[in-house]
DNA sequence: CGCAAGCGCGTATGTCATACGCACAGATCT
DNA sequence: AGATCTGTGCGTATGACATACGCGCTTGCG
């Protein structure tokens, strides 16, 4: 069996996640492997936040031993690249028919609901995506430019700005859901909090939006969750707006 | 001496970066102080990254015990509170006169140079922000505002956006001017990374944009630290101009 | 049937944040 | 002046953590 070369030279992460993952061995009959771990890795991060993520903490939820472990993953570094090209899962299939802003939009929103579901994610200070399942999604975000007239080379840019919104507005929004003084929580009702720091005389243009009722509720009735999902969609359109300009100038 | 009691039942953290910082005290005079210990930590953060900021190793510089650090701050998530809030500094001096534009342009661009030279605030998964020092910039920020006719409620929003574009861009920026493999660094050059792992078959649309040329350098002669920088400013515009449209619907 | 590859894991090491309490300095009070 | 009390610097100890190393076992292959 000759082995696709494709990959040497890469670092040993970069292998891993993008080789066949099946092939037969010697040894036991494997009671752990790289899948069961990583899964269970990625539930103890989405229940308990990354902090509560140890080797040891995940060894005992998987019922082995800590060092058992590191048969499968090199040291936690990898099981956190392991992880994060899992979680995200597969994007949705964008095609250019319905418009480029009716693809960004549905992806951005899908792209979102991930980050909610694995809050942990935005806390990796991640460079730029290398592994298959990052990739995934953002070849379905550039597939919504297919029916454009924007040059090919724009329009990772404009995708890396999206992200770059829906990544910054949803660890806030996250942050804002979590039990306040919880682990990522924040200390008690923002809003609150600034109008009892911020006096007009030293914050004045910051005490002026504030007293506009930034941080208040149009209604009772409108859950957090809606309205942190009406300020993300109204914050999209306004990058889309651009990018139409964008466009105009393109085509 | 009566205290000011605006800060009551704030977190200490709080409490501590709202208050006047001098009182007279009883016993020696201080060989330590808030100040001096906050400053070589954010030293330490600069030049080798915030994993490398242990409470040791900060001692260690400061040339007293470990344990001495803590009659000063509490524990070092505080202490990277306080260093959050010292290391951006003064924000510029923004006003109506140049225009909203000019304003939110210049006040990006010093935002983006505060980012560079403190990689390791990208790092923190702060929240939104609840210190004076970072509050400066918001209102500093805002006041770009001021001759325009968009109403206070929506103006926080639209600075957010450009926050979490100036976080995200300058990320990769610090990530890719780093030292390849370092501590933070890319493993080697990303485009030639994709170029090898993105096969045409799997990831159409991303092939596309690398054939296009999406990471390769206009021309030889442009260091890497201007095209970041000029690609950081495209981005900008392009987040301005939906702002103009939403100027063109408030007036 | 032997053998070695691959596996699970016990033990040990070094780093880290931090609780606790001692001893001393010096300002305040008598 | 002497007693007192508050705040400081710090030595020691603890417990969490990642992880190096090496032992014994299993099992598919020759």
């Amino acid at each position: 069996m000759v082995s696709d070369d494709t990959h040497d030279g890469l670092p040993r992460v970069l292998r891993v996640l993008w080789e066949e993952p099946a092939r037969p061995r010697r040894g036991p009959a494997n009671a752990l492997n790289l899948d069961r771990i990583v899964t269970a890795a990625i539930e103890i991060a989405d229940a308990d936040g990354l902090a509560a993520l140890s080797m040891a903490r995940l060894a005992d939820r998987l019922g082995c031993a800590t060092m058992s472990l590191y048969r499968h993953v090199a040291n936690k570094d990898e099981l956190l690249a392991f992880m994060m090209s899992m979680a995200p899962g597969r994007p949705p299939e964008i095609d250019a028919a319905g418009g480029w802003r009716d693809g960004l939009t549905r992806w951005s929103i899908a792209l979102r609901k991930v980050y909610l579901r694995h809050p942990w994610i935005l806390e990796i200070t991640g460079v730029a995506p290398v592994d298959p399942g990052q990739l995934a999604w953002v070849e379905a975000g550039l597939r919504a430019f297919g029916g454009t007239a924007l040059p090919p080379r724009e329009r990772l840019p404009v995708l890396m700005l999206l992200l770059h919104y829906i990544r910054g507005h949803t660890q806030i929004a996250a942050a804002t859901l979590r039990p306040a003084g919880g682990p990522g929580g924040l200390p008690g009702d923002y809003g609150a909090i600034l109008a009892r720091l911020v006096r007009p005389d030293r914050f004045p243009a910051l005490a002026e939006v504030l007293q506009a009722g930034t941080f208040t509720a149009p209604s009772p009735a409108v859950s957090p969750q809606e309205e942190l999902r009406a300020d993300f969609v109204q914050g999209l359109d306004r990058i889309l707006d651009g990018v139409a300009v964008q466009l105009g100038h393109a085509g």
